[in-house]
DNA sequence: GTATTATATGGAACATTGTTCCGTTTGTCA
DNA sequence: TGACAAACGGAACAATGTTCCATATAATAC
């Protein structure tokens, strides 16, 4: 959305971050290849072929390499993205909806996101070294997104005050890595029960309509 | 242990199961691949190439897939071999031991399967079509040999009887797996803990000394 | 013991895929 | 516009899973 600093989003990325700035061409076809890796990862997993992505992006393997130094390297970046989205979700969802709504509507949306990576935990557990920095970056950018909309709940008095983020989100994993991969409703409905539970004992206070 | 059918231990295994004999020549490089397997596994991980377990087993990759169509049936036959001598453990430890400390001894022994087997959670999440039946035989060997030393120590007061042979096995795998890799003792003594737990309670019967 | 035959063997050859290399192209800046 | 660092594409290389088949061998029949 904001173009001025479109991919280097966090410093954690790739490599030419000191001084050059990023060619144009460069950075478009970055683009083109976190936005190829995505859909190819959706439809074969992310034991796709480094050649079916950079087809896709319409790109030659060593533009893909020049980029991702690695193969892991790209599949981590697709991730950091995807978990930017989410946290920015958060964002949105709060300016959409009421406290509440916006809570619940963002467990939906974060356990789309889990429940979708098949091959996130393989990749997790692969014990490649490119992919350690991950977990810690998931709860990094993830906690606070989700504390800004519990909080804001907690204050309108339509969730309790003794449910932390982290909390929150080990719960949304575990329901979801837990639950039949094949129902996705049932897994809608489980954190839909999840989520109803947190407003079970709220305390109301004063500012805001029930 | 006993001769007379040596690999085909549970017809869950490869494929000549109908009618012919196996070869004796074959049988015997059946055997190496599966000890040079094990043992490249435990240096090297279970990414190891097939042309390493081919040649530390003294045979070339053409045998190894004429008894492995494919690399992960290797991996699979390879863990379900453990999970065998793990099961069969439980009957020697309750030979040797009193009931309790056979029971806690076997737990100390699937604990060290558990943990050595880095690589196995990835194996299990690969979504590898291969590796699905494996979880199932694995609660199906596990589960019986476990109940047989629980419900001994039961049965001489020496464990309380509120406790389920599939609770103890996801116990100690959690324990294991939740905890530092790199801390055999701390683990160890998680899963002291959690046995002398089992003891807590336990209802004093007629028959064995206390 | 020998002949016959189904079975097993070894390893070269093939296929797939990650990674590197380098001659060519292109964006940027003066 | 010219110079040049940066980026590009894709052929070539390397590692590794898998197949193929000419050869060797265990099992069986006589």
């Amino acid at each position: 959305m904001n173009d001025n600093l479109k991919f280097q989003a966090d410093g954690v990325l790739p490599q030419h971050s000191t001084d050059r700035r990023v060619r144009a061409d460069a950075q478009r076809n970055i683009d083109a290849l976190l936005q190829a890796a995505l859909e190819v990862f959706a439809t074969s997993g992310v034991d796709a072929p480094v050649r079916d992505i950079s087809e896709k992006a319409g790109v030659g393997v060593g533009t893909l390499y020049r980029h991702f130094p690695q193969r892991a390297d790209l599949i981590a970046a697709v991730f950091r993205r995807e978990i930017d989205a989410c946290a920015e979700a958060a964002r949105t969802l709060a300016e959409a909806h009421e406290p509440f709504d916006a809570l619940a509507n963002w467990m939906q949306r974060y356990a789309t996101f889990v429940a979708t990576k098949r091959g996130l935990a393989a990749v997790l557990h692969s014990g490649n070294p490119a992919f350690d920095p991950l977990p810690v970056y998931f709860d990094q950018r993830l906690r606070p997104a989700l504390r800004i909309l519990l909080e804001s709940a907690v204050a309108a008095g339509q969730v309790r005050a003794d449910v932390d983020a982290g909390d929150i989100l080990a719960a949304v994993r575990s329901l979801c890595l837990s639950a039949d991969n094949d129902r996705p409703d049932h897994t809608r409905h489980m954190i839909a029960l999840f989520a109803d539970g947190l407003r079970y004992g709220a305390k109301p206070s004063g500012n805001t309509p029930s």
